[in-house]
DNA sequence: AGGTGCACTGCACCTCGTTGCATAGGTACG
DNA sequence: CGTACCTATGCAACGAGGTGCAGTGCACCT
């Protein structure tokens, strides 16, 4: 699975302890593949034993000892694979479209309060990723290189959101003319 | 989780056996909600050991023997209790943005390639669902009741792939400009 | 003095979902 | 006649991912 791969990346880009990962993974990463800190544990221990990745016991003042991860070449070499292997193409899964399914049986009201939560919550990532955009990368046409990819996936981010938001108005607007 | 609620929504439409639910899955539904008849058979037995469907066996001439499910009132109950509880947002979680943030280390031709792929199989799933569109609903505007809320369901299918095909549009068109 | 929160790693257990296989008769194709 | 696929159900095993809990020690607040 992509698990590895995006610890990989995350990992090529700065190196680090299970637990920074984990803050890592919360912050950027995570708004587009969640996990948490007992599955990064896991896996960086497999990568450890597959030999993808080193790690360094780095001993601290005040705080515990933490094992410091690096990519390693075999690390490198199955991420650059990895890459060119075809993968499965992401399929949505939402809960809400099998709710809207169930609105003659559950009742329209409590699916709209739904759709109305959900529209909420969706905007609000939206805004987290636009003021992303406009404090990380005002200029989009002046980028290249490892910032152009950071930029397009967070395109894809807010692509997705704006998505979203657009198809909750759609439903509660038919919905709220027909009752 | 959804997949007894999507059973039930499935159910209450019309009754069925465990297989002719994973056709369905496969068919319609399974486009927003996919699972394998393993996935199918087991989550059956236990709506059926919790009261919320009802099964008959049918003996079969030339086939074997199957068993019907019916949804239950109790099992009615629940997909209304479920459709009122506040549910989790989905998120969207596609290795083709981890591909992407490696692309530096892993080769951008590579992506490209990726992203290719992933394009053609979104814009396939477009060009079904908007078949499945001109066929059920050719006229949007005089649905009502439980035909407007898979029209619904149909239309969030259809955003959430023009969405990505354009994402997909708009990082080859960046990627091949400053290769 | 005591509580809360952060930093750090890890175990144990659970659910969700997939894959491979078994069984067993039926039809359809070459 | 063999093979392959369809209907129909199910077991066994595994991988992915999540939750809860535990331990340790510092910093900061009350």
């Amino acid at each position: 699975m992509a698990l590895e791969h995006a610890i990989l990346v995350s990992l090529t880009e700065r190196t680090g302890s299970g637990y920074e990962l984990a803050r890592r993974f919360d912050r950027s990463i995570g708004y587009f593949w969640p996990a948490t800190h007992q599955q990064i544990y896991r896996v960086l221990r497999r990568m450890d034993e597959a030999g993808w990745v080193t790690h360094t016991e780095v001993a601290q003042e005040g705080r515990p000892d933490k094992k410091v991860y690096r990519v390693s070449d075999g690390g490198r070499a199955e991420l650059a694979r990895w890459i060119a292997e075809p993968g499965e193409v992401a399929i949505l899964r939402d809960a809400l479209g099998v709710k809207l399914r169930a609105a003659s049986i559950g009742g329209v009201d409590a699916v709209l309060r739904e759709v109305a939560r959900h529209r909420a919550e969706h905007a609000t990532r939206l805004e987290v990723y636009r003021g992303i955009q406009a404090k990380d990368f005002p200029k989009p046409a002046t980028l290249n290189g490892r910032e152009l990819h950071q930029y397009l996936v967070l395109r894809g981010g807010i692509r997705a959101e704006e998505s979203f938001v657009a198809w909750c108005d759609e439903v509660t607007e038919a919905l709220e003319e027909t009752s």
